[in-house]
DNA sequence: GTCGTTGCAAAGCGTTTGCAGCCTA
DNA sequence: TAGGCTGCAAACGCTTTGCAACGAC
């Protein structure tokens, strides 16, 4: 986007307030709040134009819709639980390195990491 | 399934004998070749039903289409071409324990690592 | 005032479902 | 032979696109 416009800006803050990664549906909700009139199809250009832009990053597991979360420059490690679908994001425990190596002449740039299980709430 | 039909045993193949997850498409594609009247409901049908029982796991990654490969026990590394979108399968280099820790409460029962960067053919 | 952006509605596309006929056990 | 499985086509849901009006610069 060239322009600064204030859906932008409702779309983007809803994406950043979030403590999750969020499905174009739930971002959509969330701004709606905050501008009743604005339509899904602003949500889904502001969506792929800020994940081109690596604002925000896509997070995508079999089985369930796709969702986005801010891009706060870290790798992203993900918890996926198994009984709740809930997706969670965890702090990278990692310590930099990416957690596998590829072969030769394969140039890694960044990686990610999903766990899957089960979260306190469904134990 | 409950009965040894001629196009489960074809979707399977298909999926044992590439190298590399393959698109519901791209099965049905493979499929086809030996049984040409092959639905593409029903590899969607057998593709459920093969996921359900863990005989094949679907590889997911933003903006791709979903991805299905043969599962072979092992947890997966996978490795996605910036350059070429291709997504290759990787030996597994993480030596048995999970990449990353959960917090307490998160039983972690598998993982998955998605490597991005350039392939060779794309250097 | 220009032209990028928006909201709406329609189109698009991958996936699922309904159903009559087929074929395995 | 019974009933699960199949192919076909229609339905479905999420996402994208066309277009006239709007509003940021």
């Amino acid at each position: 986007m060239k322009r600064n416009t204030k859906q932008g800006k409702v779309i983007l803050s809803s994406i950043k307030s979030a403590d999750r990664p969020l499905t174009p549906f739930e971002i959509h909700q969330l701004a709606v709040k905050k501008m009743p009139r604005l339509g899904i199809a602003t949500t889904y250009r502001h969506l792929r134009i800020l994940s081109e832009s690596h604002q925000v990053v896509g997070v995508d597991y079999p089985g369930q819709p796709p969702r986005y979360e801010w891009a706060d420059g870290l790798d992203k490690v993900h918890f996926s639980c198994r009984a709740c679908n809930k997706l969670y994001a965890l702090e990278d425990t990692t310590e930099d390195s990416p957690p596998a190596k590829a072969p030769k002449g394969f140039k890694v740039q960044g990686f990610e990491v999903m766990l899957y299980g089960t979260c306190p709430e469904c134990e």
